[in-house]
RNA sequence: CGCGGGGUAGAGCAGUUGGCAGCUCGCCAGGCCCAUAACCUGGAGGUCGUCGGUUCAAGUCCGACCCCCGCAA
């Protein structure tokens, strides 16, 4: 006897999840939903989702409606008499006819520790906002985004080094490995949801390219955190001689010698340094200019003997 | 065929109106030094993305193709 599943996920950070899931005896994922294919990258072909091409190698059955809103989808996904629907990062908001679907409940793996970073972007706002943990949050799915009540949760402390990336790729790992114990625990009534603490919600936005341009008015902190938080999506960057420039990696150093104004990128000692907001500076480690592949400073500096 | 930048030494770049292929690093050898990633001297390393065309002569001009990257999605 095995807990029946319809899945329901989009990008890298579910694809874990489905996988553990599909190893697990104790489970039987009769479907995978995930959204339709997009035309991608430079040439716009379409490319389908991670999840479909994991889902598709398990040979399981794939659905792309394109509004889970539609009558249609609900009408298919009555027809698996499901125990769970398990959703990671799905992308689109599932209507309450769909969540009533379930027989023992529609459950959400979310990569933050719920009510903080309600929304799309908990990773990179986590990083950014300097929290000194991140997490994972197992809940039972309501109508309101992020909304439902908790059944588990697992922290993870955010390193110095962490990336957008890295801190990613942890909590994917971390979601994955709790999520069996967690479904078969609380379909057997042995862990209860708890009511998240509304008051304390805070939400985080979809991120687009432009948020990631540098503010250098900031602190040399704050920008550090951003540039980690943001790489490699959608990453961190300036405009220097009318070209753009992403900031992969920097240090922050103390005040310099002989300071220049906020954000003008210029070679010091052999470093690569932009002042900052509150006049400490920022050595630029790995960089990539508009055009050219992720490089070095000292790569840079070898062939930009203007700086 | 969405827009744009680019493929030149191991790395990053320059190369003027076609006329012997350079720069900063790195690498190798030697020197200096208590010592060094610092300094001095010498050296190796490039079919200039590929194929074809124009020319006495092509990295440079013309055509086709391959690859990398930024934007956009």
């Amino acid at each position: 006897m095995s807990y029946s599943i319809v899945f329901f996920g989009t990008s890298d950070f579910a694809v874990p999840s489905l996988k553990a899931l599909l190893a697990d005896q104790r489970f039987d994922v009769k479907a995978v939903v995930t959204q339709p294919d997009q035309p991608v990258g430079r040439h716009q072909v379409m490319t389908a989702p991670p999840i479909k091409v994991t889902a598709q190698e398990n040979k399981l059955a794939v659905f792309q409606f394109e509004k889970i809103k539609d009558t249609e989808a609900l009408k298919t996904l009555a027809d698996f008499k499901a125990d769970f629907f398990v959703v990671a990062s799905y992308g689109q908001i599932i209507p309450q006819s769909v969540l009533d679907l379930p027989n023992i409940g529609p459950i959400n793996v979310h990569g933050s520790l719920l009510p903080k970073w309600r929304g799309a972007s908990c990773v990179q706002s986590a990083i950014a906002a300097g929290d000194k943990e991140a997490g994972i949050t197992i809940m039972l799915m309501d109508a309101l985004m992020d909304h439902g009540p908790i059944i588990s949760q697992t922290a993870t402390e955010i390193l110095a080094d962490d990336t957008g990336e890295s801190l990613h790729d942890r909590l994917a790992e971390l979601g994955a490995r709790n999520l069996p114990d967690v479904l078969n625990q609380f379909a057997q009534g042995k862990l209860k949801p708890v009511e998240q603490d509304h008051t304390k919600a805070t939400a985080c936005k979809l991120l687009k390219r432009d948020d990631g341009k540098i503010d250098w008015s900031k602190s040399a902190e704050e920008i550090e955190r951003l540039i980690r938080a943001y790489n490699p999506w959608p990453s961190a960057w300036m405009i220097s001689n009318k070209k753009r420039i992403k900031i992969l990696k920097t240090r922050i150093l103390g005040v310099l010698k002989s300071p220049r104004r906020h954000g003008e990128i210029f070679a010091q000692d052999e470093k690569l340094v932009v002042n900052c907001g509150d006049n400490k500076a920022l050595e630029i480690l790995e960089l990539q200019p508009e055009g050219k592949k992720a490089m070095t400073a000292k790569q840079f500096l070898a062939g930009n003997h203007s700086f």
